[in-house]
DNA sequence: GGTATACTAAAGCCAACGCTTAAGTAACAT
DNA sequence: ATGTTACTTAAGCGTTGGCTTTAGTATACC
């Protein structure tokens, strides 16, 4: 069992600064997109970009450090799936800033009524 | 009028690279849950973290090349806030790969569910 | 005017990135 | 057995990132 993750998943622990790393890079971003589809092999990732099989390699180590990508090799075909875990650890992250930003900008609201109010 | 944006604001556009790579550094995003809370100065930012003001800066003006923050300078004082516009094109981007890795899986799960029944 | 404050600009340093080429290894196909 | 496919590993190379120090400039205060 690996501590700390909750569930008993295999799987890389998700880290949030990798995640947002992972996610900077257009290639990467591109990767994911193609894995929310369907699952995909490193060569059919690769197929698509302008770059080599070993630079795909990379972009793919990367997003599974990240946890945002999990794969397994079957024979000598690695097949690539996103792990939607991580993309919703990097929204929630984004929700509760965008929440707590809106919960203040509803007090300023008040205040500014408040104070047109005659307070 | 800044073509392209949509509204007449005169804020940098949001760039998704730089802001996905803006919220890959824990300093970074500190700083913008700092900013969640209410606009800063850039000495306020600087006062908890464990760097030179110089530092601070850089990341600052990192975070305005992004799109997550604004600043103006008063007098001799910078004073900075989140721009939410860029939290939520993250936050929209993320939720678009969600949506399309939920749609995939629910059709997995009709397929699932028509060989289970036999077909 | 003199001094502290708040930023700004520039240079340098080391580590991490994004890519390449080259040289593997393992699994299939014929 | 030989060849092709699909990855894997390692080295190298130029760029960018995250800091620092140093040396400014522009207020604000006395």
């Amino acid at each position: 069992m690996i501590p700390g993750t909750g569930s008993g998943a295999a799987t890389t622990p998700v880290n949030i600064d990798r995640v947002f790393a992972a996610l900077a890079d257009p290639t990467r971003r591109a990767i994911v997109e193609r894995l929310c589809e369907s699952p995909a092999s490193v060569s059919e990732l690769a197929r698509p970009l302008a770059m080599t099989l070993a630079a795909v390699m990379q972009h793919v180590q990367q997003l599974q450090a990240s946890g945002l990508v999990v794969s397994e090799k079957r024979g000598r075909v690695r097949t690539c799936r996103i792990e939607p875990r991580a993309l919703t650890a990097a929204e929630r992250w984004l929700d509760e800033r965008r929440s707590r930003w809106e919960r203040r900008f509803d007090r300023l609201g008040e205040i500014l009524d408040e104070e047109g109010a005659g307070v």
